[in-house]
DNA sequence: ACCTGAACACCGTTCAAGT
DNA sequence: ACCTGAACACCGTTCAAGT
């Protein structure tokens, strides 16, 4: 044996990706092992670890491109909502229905750890990154007159609420209490607090600050 | 060998549980697996067995108790403060404090999965609604005209947002933005939050409703 | 009756050996 | 140069066999 020459490093790479995404989303986080995905592409497991680091690399892999699915899913539901609140709020409806739709493969992206405590590298962070600087532009619409640090906090503090009624309500925690739609838990939190943000903004510039 | 009967199916039980606590804490989700919490209580792997049904349930165990730990320590926060929004402010701050202290139990309780879809059982999950009820009577006092209804929905909005905010924290998805404290983060979610369930529910009284 | 030890069917990762 | 196959050090789980 030895020595195909079929694929390119880059296309086993490719190949590769794609099939532990299929393997996640077809037979969930302990559907993907390293001797599945080579053998769904045709190769022995000893090829992979000519192409990726480690099992760790490939699956930052799959997540970087589900996480960029996920940034153009909410980018689109929001597109349509010129107004702050209505974008915000379909930007958090969209996250939360990518992670009814996906699962698998939303709680891979937010629960995968590095193992031996490894870093996670600068071009998966910017991913997380420009997902959260999404709402940076609606929030500072929504207070002109707010300082750039305060409009980040807020689009942290609002994005990590949405983040946990979605963590939540994937796990299955939320569901105890019936007829409690993540849905409306979601749009509570999302609309209360930008009240509670809008109220305070007015009176800081009531109070001449 | 066999037959040694140097501790009954209920101290082995307690032992394992322990054991798997410590290995947890120690050496973090992956430290935790059945032939090390053997090794560690001086039996072998198969006793472990004869007293759990599988590794899930002893890991339920271990979260359960955690769990109330994590009841205990929100609880005792709490209590000093008598008005709502305080006590509200140091449940939350409290909940965060103890996921940045015992990281690795936190996540084990919230991010363990069942093998095979199997559901958790009715005693686990009334430790969770425990957990979530406790925001109910402060939120009550706040909304003295708000429905039963309004008040557990607000309950479960404002804690999945402090979830949210810790689950990012502990995964380090937050930290990216340097000087965003996820303590100032809970608290600007948390205030302007019930600033705006407040104001919303004078809407409501104001109108006649 | 209680516990062991070995087995089974898996893992991730490495690397000498083949073409 | 590229890829394999086997090995190593682990897993969770089961169960015949020993005392």
């Amino acid at each position: 044996m030895g020595r195909r020459n079929d694929h390119s490093r880059e296309e086993i790479r490719e190949l590769a990706i794609l099939a532990a995404a299929k393997l996640v989303t077809e037979h969930g986080l302990a559907g993907l092992t390293a001797r599945k995905v080579a053998t769904a592409i045709g190769y022995t497991v000893g090829s992979l670890y000519l192409v990726f680091k480690n099992l760790d690399e490939l699956i930052l892999h799959v997540n970087v491109r589900n996480l960029d699915a996920l940034y153009q899913a909410v980018t689109q539901a929001g597109a349509p909502h010129p107004e702050p609140i209505p974008r915000l709020l379909a930007f958090g409806r969209a996250y939360l229905q990518f992670g009814l739709e996906h699962t698998d493969a939303w709680r891979m992206i937010f629960e995968h750890r590095m193992q031996h405590g490894a870093e996670r590298p600068p071009w998966f962070e910017s991913q997380v990154n420009r997902l959260f600087g999404l709402l940076e532009a609606p929030i500072q619409t929504l207070l002109p007159q707010a300082e750039q640090a305060t409009v980040v906090q807020a689009a942290h503090a609002l994005w990590g609420g949405v983040h946990g009624i979605c963590v939540l309500c994937l796990s299955d925690k939320l569901t105890v209490v019936k007829a409690i739609s993540a849905q409306d838990l979601l749009e509570n939190l999302m609309r209360h607090y930008l009240t509670g943000l809008q109220s305070e903004q007015r009176a800081r510039v009531a109070a001449g600050d």
